[in-house]
DNA sequence: TCGATGTATCGACGATTGTCAATGGGTTTG
DNA sequence: CAAACCCATTGACAATCGTCGATACATCGA
């Protein structure tokens, strides 16, 4: 069975890129407030957010772990720890492609959020 | 003397309102990369974005402490303790009145935080 | 001056987070 | 098949975070 944690990304996706709950729009509800704030923390982090601008950085705006341990500093599986926190947030999709796996940026989760931000 | 941190609000007006280093516009630098984290940090808290929007909803589009408390469910020394985060991340400004403490939106931060992730 | 009121700070607690070394699971190459 | 390679997971650790009660500070009103 799977123990990951239910379709977090489509949640994200779906609610985010509907274009919905604005922070200044008027009183965001429990729920709006979560799923929005989850994705901020997940942009909260320094290594995150450069790993996010080295991934759009690249020719076909996407990268593999292995492009990314040297740039940031960083041991290897913590590197893959923080892919995921991206990944769970919506901001970041992972595809496997031979023993390499492929992160690609998600912009209509970004595009939301900047929505979300405009005040 | 002052014990506070040195004008992150400042920092991270100067630095953000300048409209610079959008998170797709090529590789961002440690500094960067950490001063665009640490005003999504203190996004990344749900009861912290019900505490802006709340401010977003009200008529002159700023609040006092005690309007913020019975909204969010939270003891008033946990909801002053989130105001100060926003403070420090340049979202938020506060200001004494009589012996209310009002908070105001800080708009430009806002703008800038919504440019920095339009992809 | 004294009490009441609105906030901030302090101290403490459990929970979460970022990091790494070690290990395991797949995929390609020899 | 076996070895090499890329990546994810596990377990552990210190550090940070969110929350609260108690308390201190500042301002207003009587």
């Amino acid at each position: 069975m799977a123990t990951r944690t239910v379709l977090p990304v489509l949640d994200v996706q779906a609610a985010a890129a509907a274009c919905c709950s604005p922070v200044t729009g008027g009183v965001l509800g429990v729920e709006e407030a979560q799923r929005l704030a989850r994705v901020f923390r997940a942009l909260g982090d320094p290594t995150r957010v450069r790993l996010l601008s080295l991934i759009a950085a690249r020719p076909d705006r996407e990268a593999c772990i292995c492009e990314l341990t040297e740039p940031v500093g960083l041991a290897q599986p913590t590197v893959s720890h923080h892919m995921k926190q991206l990944v769970d947030a919506g901001l970041v999709v992972r595809e496997q492609r031979g023993r390499w796996a492929f992160y690609r940026l998600v912009e209509g989760t970004l595009a939301a959020l900047s929505e979300a931000l405009k005040p």
